[in-house]
DNA sequence: TGCTCACCTTGGAACGATCAAGACGATCCC
DNA sequence: GGGATCGTCTTGATCGTTCCAAGGTGAGCA
């Protein structure tokens, strides 16, 4: 079979428009009106009609056009949520896990996410844009770590928003959030040394501009004074690296003596096992390590690195539902919402 | 101040409508159609009116309206992207390093990805709602290691598509993918070693049914056959587990005495790792290993897993000029696209 | 039979953009 | 000077859906 020349194409080759409401009405036999209600409101068609209708989309293959619908009732269904840059040589890897779990909630609630990317410098880029297009319903605001500009900015232009990470630089924001306890998680893995008889536990955490990294902090430092112990020399605040994590181990191991280690992420704890091997110590039997967020670093290291869980499953389940609220008629804003993360229990402790 | 009841609202609660095309026009005494070009043709104007509307188009802070435009140009500007669960205790993060570059790169083309999730038995779950409501341009597929049945689906419905992956199944295929040369990239590592001086380098990949295990293997075989070196007794096909890395390479040492690891997983490598570790053997010194993906865990580990790394940003960059050229008018279908990878050597060699 | 009522169904008008074709001077050329 | 051409802008129609208000139809009742 020779190739048509280009231009003419056979008849398969024309990409065939797809149906549209019209054409399913008039192989129903009604009319467009009433296909739409058998699509929306089924309720209102009578059984025989309805059953006519669904048969004859079915048929045809019929979905709703998109755009036609989003220009009418003025709303897109999807869900932007910005990214930024992945982070080479750290374990910081919340964002695929969370990523999934959106959208895979968002579309049991009849949404997409639509991603977008943005200048690490000006934390707006892409914002703006989707919104006056009325590309997106609303966003999904991850990045909070450091203050939270969008948020501010978004809930000025009265765009509807859920924030991952609370408001830490203005307890009274009143647009919704979700957000971890880190400091539960902290206190969770602190607790669970001291119950095994660890009575000297250090920290290796951020520098102090952080405020997640200040909260995760406040947990150790919390279980550790419920329990009468001091937390003085126990503690070290440096950059996210598994090199300051080494560093800050060998320094804390000299000077403070500790018998475990909680950290404030996967990247700092690996830090602190590369240390241990150096000296030969063993870690679960001579030094006990507990890391954050249960990267896949923790999962596939030996022997196994205890860390703190963040439950994004369930904190990709309450953005959903507060996004719906916030989308709905009229809008429910209902309060933040914290999470309590969970111990991934491992060799390391 | 007190509030208004609910209803009613201050003027600033209400949702006020964005600008549209014809506020443009009033506003600059022009057309609806003259404010279109200036946004689509702005060669078609006048200086003078062409600063007007942009005047005005900046006054009233005016974007296009994207669900009117998707629906009279039949395109939504959006590229769809199936996402599969994240398998916990792998080190597989391409995709998180993918799906930044894909967005990144096609931001850039004026695309947004919009990402949808299926179900892990059905693999085209997800695409054929998103096709036929038009609500997505094309689709990038990445799935493709076992066979690859949303290529053919999609073809047969003529949707655009670009494939990450070539046609393993079906080499005659006629859609446009990329892809990255894995047996290059495990021959780059193994004549690397053998430049070394190694001899005897093992092989622990995947089971046999899969594509691209059995592709990376061959860059191994090639390597050692390309020296005359035989690779009889040096290779072992197993599961993408971290044990299963570890029990492989145990029985390799034992039986075939290798002095180096080629694995086609991270994972697998840390798996290697481990039984070096267990028999007081150091990586890099006593043996070498080379991993690939290039992981997190390559990059967080101690003493720094080597690795095969994919030009995942380049693929995007492939992958979004294919795209541009198969919704381009007429549309352009070029041939496969092959990259090859790099090694990021660390200390394991 | 005539009336009401409930329930479906119907045609027309948006939504906000682009496409196709037309209007209107000004310019050009023979 | 008249007709064709060009550059510039305007007008009317259209994309496919949902909203709106009115129109039909049959059952139920007096």
């Amino acid at each position: 079979m020779s190739r048509t020349p280009a231009g003419t194409g056979r008849a398969a080759r024309v990409p065939t428009t797809p149906p549209t409401l019209a054409d399913v009405a008039e192989r129903a036999g009604v009319s467009r009106q009433t296909v739409s209600n058998a699509v929306n409101n089924p309720d209102l068609l009578r059984a025989d009609t309805l059953a006519r209708v669904l048969r004859a989309i079915d048929d045809l293959g019929y979905s709703p056009n998109r755009a036609a619908r989003n220009l009418r009732t003025r709303a897109s269904h999807l869900i932007g949520m910005r990214i930024s840059p992945a982070q080479e040589g750290t374990a910081n890897a919340t964002m695929d896990r969370f990523v999934h779990s959106l959208v895979e909630t968002s579309r049991e609630a009849g949404y997409h996410v639509l991603l977008f990317a943005g200048d690490a410098d000006d934390p707006l880029t892409g914002y703006d844009d989707l919104l006056r297009s009325t590309a997106v319903d609303a966003f999904v605001v991850t990045d909070t770590y450091l203050g939270n500009p969008q948020a501010a900015w978004l809930e000025e232009r009265r765009a509807p928003f859920v924030a991952f990470g609370r408001p830490w630089d203005n307890p009274a924001a009143e647009h919704p959030w979700v957000d971890v306890d880190g400091a539960a998680g902290t206190d969770l893995a602190t607790s669970y040394l001291l119950d095994r008889g660890h009575q000297r536990i250090a920290w290796i955490g951020w520098r102090k501009d952080s405020w997640i990294g200040e909260d995760r902090r406040s947990g150790w430092s919390r279980a550790l004074h419920a329990r009468g112990l001091p937390t003085t020399g126990l503690a070290s605040r440096v950059e996210d690296t598994v090199s300051s994590g080494a560093e800050a181990s060998a320094v804390l191991l000299d000077e403070a003596h500790p018998t475990a280690f909680v950290c404030a992420s996967d990247t700092l704890a690996m830090g602190v096992l590369r240390t241990l091997g150096d000296r030969g110590l063993v870690p679960g039997r001579d030094i006990s390590v507990i890391g954050f967020d249960d990267s896949q670093v923790a999962q596939v290291v030996w022997p196994g690195l205890s860390s703190v869980r963040q439950p994004l499953e369930d904190a990709a389940v309450e953005i959903v539902t507060a996004l719906e609220g916030l989308l709905a008629h009229p809008p429910t804003v209902g309060p933040g919402v914290m999470l309590t993360p969970t111990l991934a229990l491992r060799g390391t402790s």
